[in-house]
DNA sequence: ATGAAAGCGCTAACAG
DNA sequence: CTGTTAGCGCTTTCAT
């Protein structure tokens, strides 16, 4: 800026105002500067202005990831999720500073960019078991958008799905294709599942089934996840006719195993999902799914943390949940 | 930081040089302050000591997207790139500031993160038909790695895998699988595809087999890419008995419309993909394809990137491309 | 071992 | 309309 002061014989102050567009510098002056600025292929640095201004358009977004098994950032729900956020916050004018952190630093480590004033709030893409330690983040005051489940005591802002309708929803569907022996994969020790279970549960009471706990197989959210809990089902020796699997990565990884193991979809077992990542519509066969809104949802937690930076309130939201019947649990009913 | 100097009754730079752990200061001095800070959730403002210390710890990751078509973020393979090269970002200690913008603007926007002081260098994924201006930063100075096809006159740096080869190998295993009316799917005015033509037509040729574009589709890396594809194909009319797709999104798209048209893949249609996503291997049929190693292209573009930023010279390079034989274009031969 | 002071690149009173 | 000056939060000589 000085270089450029120079060069067009004013202050710096004038350069920034030309740059600026302030009202206040006079045309001519202005156009000089702006075309030697262009020129320089000169722009204002951002970290001295946010540093004079207060200010900061930087948004973070964490995907914690467990250190015992999650390696690598694969699974496609997560990714999509980042996909939309990247468009909803680009859309807002806001940079997203992407950063993995392990669940076991996410006490520590989740707020540094915060406190050192790199971002001015930040998104969580799931929970991961640390309830407590978002709660105290947000007892701190620091602008905290979560996705996840909403749980009892949450002093964060959490935006999710309606999982326990979510889970009855699937569950009626496969109760409503004659199927009795219907499987459930996914970790209680999780919020949503848990929360997925329930409604499970809730459906099945209603049609006065037992649930069988053997037929419940806990597995985490990974590729292995489908493969491990039909190995483990079928190790069990206990008859089944259905899966419900807590994300569509789980269910299509099943799916493969099942194939692999000579049972048909849906004949022999009918599966649903969870999530309707895109993937599910030209998966064989075509998943049935209870859709999160991903894109929505993208939307809401950035809205959500905009709404928390201003100072606003934000209350959790429940973002509704739909069935979207297509071919692995049979026909519509 | 002048709180904290305050309540330990130092001066701010006895606060600094403390937080820095210099050993220029007293022990208990330290631990005083190191506690004070910590119990006040104090961190440096990283964006203050960038602009002293004139340094920086963020590069920046771009994934362009086409204004026209590509609305949203969801290919799974770029999904994939995201994911790797946070990885590998965070391994290495950077942060990663990641922003979306439309290829035409790619020329004007995509240094403005780098002019402006918040990056220090610069990934982009893919070349988007940007070749020209991608070299315009370059030359410029400014430090770029680019995910893509290496061109002639290319003065970025380029990290790619061998795409001819790549074509070559998918073409050959379909004509070792017996196949001879091979359609292509792929945008040919991008590099990549066009260099995996290259490869798919010295395959035909060293067979004497006489490409017939009849046989070649353009369509863009979308999910309705394949979709589409295989509509034109069917509505030209001509025979064919497989298919070397340019992607696996593409293949898979392509598949799942070829079934909804009756087709049987693979005894009908033989298909073969490109880029070997993690879904590849739980899709049904599972996926023949060309691997690109997704992992390893984003730890080089990170590596070129930081050798590029330490003024070292930075030549492209081209990852060698290797066939995954599944199921989809039958057994292996 | 610590403090005073200058300055990183920028903006906003305040004068003129 | 434009320049002077002070200061955003930090680090680093240079003194002491």
């Amino acid at each position: 800026m000085a270089d450029i002061a120079r060069l067009a014989g004013v202050s710096t102050a004038t350069v920034s105002r030309a740059l600026n567009h302030s009202p206040l510098v006079n045309e001519e002056t202005r156009n000089r500067i702006l075309e030697l600025a262009a020129s320089l292929k000169y722009s204002i640095n951002i970290g001295a202005q946010n540093l004079r201004l207060r200010q900061n358009r930087t948004i973070g977004v964490v995907i914690p990831f467990d250190r015992k098994s999650h390696q690598h950032l694969t699974d496609p729900f997560l990714l999509t999720m980042l996909g939309s956020l990247a468009d909803a916050l680009t859309e807002q004018g806001f940079d997203m500073l992407f950063s993995r952190i392990a669940t076991d630093e996410l006490g520590t480590a989740l707020a540094a960019p915060f406190d050192s004033g790199r971002v001015i709030g930040v998104i969580v893409v799931g929970q991961w078991g640390r309830h407590q330690e978002l709660n105290e983040l947000a007892a701190r005051k620091v602008p905290i958008a979560v996705w996840g489940a909403q749980l009892p005591q949450q002093l964060y802002c959490c935006v999710g799905s309606d999982n326990v309708s979510g889970g009855r929803l699937a569950t009626e569907h496969l109760l409503a294709q004659g199927r009795r022996r219907i499987a459930f994969l996914g970790d209680l020790d999780l919020p949503e599942p848990a929360q997925r279970y329930r409604g499970y549960r809730a459906a099945l009471e209603r049609h006065g089934i037992d649930a069988d706990p053997q037929l419940q197989v806990s597995c985490p959210f990974l590729p292995s996840g489908g493969r491990d809990a039909v190995t483990t089902l079928l190790g069990r020796g206990v008859p089944f006719d259905a899966v419900f699997a807590c994300s569509d990565l789980l269910a299509m990884t099943a799916i493969d195993s099942l194939r692999a193991h000579g049972r048909r979809v849906p004949e022999d077992v009918a599966v649903v999902g969870y999530d309707d990542i895109e993937q599910s519509s030209y998966f064989h066969p075509r998943l049935t799914t209870v859709r999160q809104p991903i894109g929505a949802a993208a939307q809401a937690l950035v809205a959500k943390l905009l709404a928390l930076i201003d100072g606003a309130p934000a209350p959790s939201v429940e973002l509704p949940t739909e069935l979207v019947v297509r071919a692995s649990a049979g026909e519509a009913s």
